[in-house]
DNA sequence: CCCTGATTCGC
DNA sequence: GCGAATCAGG
């Protein structure tokens, strides 16, 4: 394979959309990702960094004093740990006195964290029913979820098991992320519930 | 381990 | 110019 123009087009393409070099070889064809990046290399495209340059650190001057200072001694500075600020409840506190409340909050766009938005109505993940599942596959789901690696969708790969945990309207939500059987989009214990043969699923009501 | 891009260097 | 091998990192 040769770096045609259309070919070079395509990588030029997916290189700016952000598109990893391996994809972009795998788009190809008859190229390694290797080939991919140093293309991209030659073609001096290496820079995928269109950012607006990340601000060079606006150093918190600290604030002159009327007097003039002598010398600013920097302290060895023994790393103070970081104060780590315990989770907060997600409840907004309500204002004690409504009326006396100072409006603290103008009435515009309030860049509040929005979470996803599942329409009502929208079924849950599928979660292994008690009625279906015998509670001894049931007690290894629910432990093998315990060590669930939390990923989020954008860490899911073809390896790694896209079992959803949890519902997807609060925080709590994740997906299994356990090495997936190969071939399977779930870990071994996801695959247990999520494929069933008919024979066992058949007349199991109630 | 899986993956990423960066670099080198013989071809 | 090309890209495998290698490096460096997440």
């Amino acid at each position: 394979m040769s770096w045609t123009d259309e070919r070079v087009e395509t990588l030029k393409r997916m290189w700016s959309e952000g598109q990893s070099a391996s994809a972009i070889a795998k788009e190809l064809g008859g190229v390694t990702r290797n080939a991919v990046i140093g293309k991209v290399h030659r073609l001096g495209l290496s820079n995928r960094n269109d950012e607006p340059e990340p601000a060079p650190v606006p150093a918190p001057e600290p604030a002159i004093g009327s007097g003039a200072e002598k010398k600013i001694d920097r302290k060895p500075a023994p790393a103070a740990e970081p104060a780590r600020p315990e989770p907060q409840p997600e409840v907004a506190a309500v204002p004690a006195d409504p009326v006396k409340e100072e409006p603290v909050t103008p009435p515009v766009f309030t860049p509040v964290p929005r979470r996803p938005i599942v329409p009502a109505g929208q079924p849950l993940p599928p979660q292994p029913s008690a009625n279906e599942i015998s509670p001894e596959t049931l007690a290894s789901v629910r432990e093998v979820e315990k060590r669930a690696k939390k990923l989020t969708l954008m860490e899911l790969t073809e390896r790694t098991c896209k079992w959803p945990i949890g519902d997807p309207a609060t925080e709590k939500f994740w997906f299994c992320g356990l090495p997936s059987q190969a071939g399977k989009p779930y870990c071994d214990a996801h695959v247990s519930v999520a494929f069933q043969p008919m024979s066992s699923r058949r007349d199991r009501r109630r």
